[in-house]
Formats: structure tokens, C-alpha cells, sequence
DNA sequence: GCTAAACCTTACCGTTATGGCAAGGTCAAA
DNA sequence: TTTGACCTTGCCATAACGGTAAGGTTTAGC
């Protein structure tokens, strides 16, 4: 039998908030949920697998836009897997630039606090790195 | 000599838009400078030191808050450089759990990605671990 | 049957740090 | 004087939500 769920155990179910999946609904991720008289969404089982996909996909870190370009694949029975991996390797590609840039600033930023003397004196490697050069003329 | 500057230079100066400079104006991080009869904002060699501080602590991403509290910092001559590196070590620590989260999500796509044979069948393991449990019943 | 709690609805604002655009005023050089 | 390069304010857009308000619905207990 077709089991029926509201907003919010459809969101309990998936791992999502209700805010969240009227979103996805608005930004056009979702198809439209049919209604009760009263106007209550209702969610079945195939749009429960899609919320469970979207919230899987998020954690790990597609953005709205790339899960729709996911939904599409995974409902397409033709698609290639080519074109999946394509995004995963993209997205990858996002992800090694993000570490790379934190990585960078919590390099600098760390020598800068090994430096500084934590005390209450108000010499500190950290304020001095930020100011421009001086130029002690 | 004071050597003034409009917004377009001080932006040239300091590395920053001057969209950038009005914006930081505007949520109180920089006090409002004197403007000529016209209306143009004029940057002295002290507020060109701001920005450049500003946007050194950018790079190495601070938050517009937490830029307001080092400059406050940075202008007290009573300032303890302990509460400087407190600043500090909290922002490492925010960059630090960014890092590790992003790793997570890292490690867990590469490994899919690497099992997923991307070539033109549509068998993938990325859509695989997407997809909810299907209890193939 | 009635009431209160726990749902649901839409709509609008706030977050963060910008970029973009429009409509208009100003300034300097040719 | 005209043109181009400035400057001004103001409003909209971004990403992915959370919060709140004002209101309708359903359910459980009494």
C-alpha cells in the first residue's frame, strides 16, 4: 500500500527539516507533492527516496544545483556513468581547492600565533603581520 | 604632507573594491570619512593603513566581526596581546573544523569516485551510495 | 462536542561578503 | 564642450538555509 507522509515526517524520515524540503520544492529540485484538501503536502515513497538522495548528496557537499544535475542521472536509465563521476571529480576538484585555500590560511595564521606571546603586553606577531609596513622613517 | 585619496585609488592601494570599501564603511568597521564638496569620500594615509589591514585579515579569513574586534585591538595602546591571540586561536579552530569536514567529505567521494567505472554504462557507485537503502525485496 | 496541542500553510526578513546594475552627478583632458 | 573615467546612492542577486508571524487543520483527551 502507498504509505503517505506529511512535511514533517517526511523530514524526520529523510534527515531534513520541512523548511528544507519546501525549498528544494521552490527552487525547482523536487517535483511538486500532491495535496490534501486542506492543502498538506504528501509525500510517497519514491519522493521519500529522493529526499533521502538530496539530503546524502548534501552531506557530501553538492551544492542544490549539481543534486538536480544527480537527480536527473539516477532517474535516467540510459545515463552514463561517465557523467556521473564527471560531477563527483568536479566537485572534488571544489573541495581540494577549498582545503588547499584553508590550508594556506592556517599555515600563515599559525606561525603568526606561535609568535605572539599571549601575555599582556601589547607586542603581538599577529597585529604586526596585518599592519602594513611601517616604513620607519 | 596629507595625501588624500578617492575610493578608486584607495582601493588600488589597499587591494580591496571600492565596492568593498563602502560596504565595510557601511557595517561600522571603518569610521566615515570627510568628503569633498562634491560628495567624494577622501582616504587619508591612517584610513589607507585600515583597509590594508582590513584585507590582510581577510586573506586570512576573518570575518568582518572578528576584523572589527582586531582593529579595535590593533588602535589600543593598552591592548594584551593575549586577547589577540585568543581571536586567533578561535579562528584557527573554526579553519581547522572547516578542514575536517571538508576532508570527510573528501575521503568518502574519492572513494566512490575511484569505484565508479565512468565509462557508458549506467552503473555507478556514487549513485549507489546516494540512493537509500533499497531492500531489495 | 469542545479545547488545547501539535501539526500544517504562506510570506517575509536575516544571515555573509560580496558583485552587478541603473540613474545620475563630477572632473579632467582634448 | 564633449567625452570618458571617475564618483554617488540604491536596489537586486547570490547559497542554503533559520526564524517568526499569522493563520488554518487535525488529533487526542475529557
Amino acid at each position: 500500500m502507498a504509505t503517505l507522509l506529511t512535511i514533517g515526517a517526511a523530514a524526520k524520515a529523510s534527515g531534513l527539516t520541512a523548511k528544507m524540503i519546501r525549498h528544494y520544492e521552490q527552487s525547482g529540485l523536487l517535483q511538486k507533492p500532491p495535496r490534501t484538501d486542506a492543502g498538506y503536502r504528501l509525500y510517497n515513497s519514491q519522493q521519500l527516496q529522493q529526499l533521502s538522495f538530496i539530503q546524502q548528496a548534501r552531506r557530501l557537499g553538492f551544492s542544490l544545483s549539481e543534486i538536480g544535475s544527480l537527480l536527473q542521472l539516477w532517474q535516467d536509465p540510459a545515463r552514463e556513468s561517465r557523467a556521473v563521476k564527471q560531477l563527483a571529480e568536479q566537485h572534488l576538484a571544489d573541495i581540494a581547492e577549498k582545503i588547499a585555500e584553508l590550508q594556506n590560511m592556517q599555515q600563515l595564521l599559525q606561525q603568526l600565533a606561535d609568535s605572539c606571546s599571549a601575555d599582556s603586553s601589547p607586542d603581538c606577531a599577529i597585529l604586526a603581520a596585518l599592519a602594513p609596513a611601517n616604513g620607519l622613517k
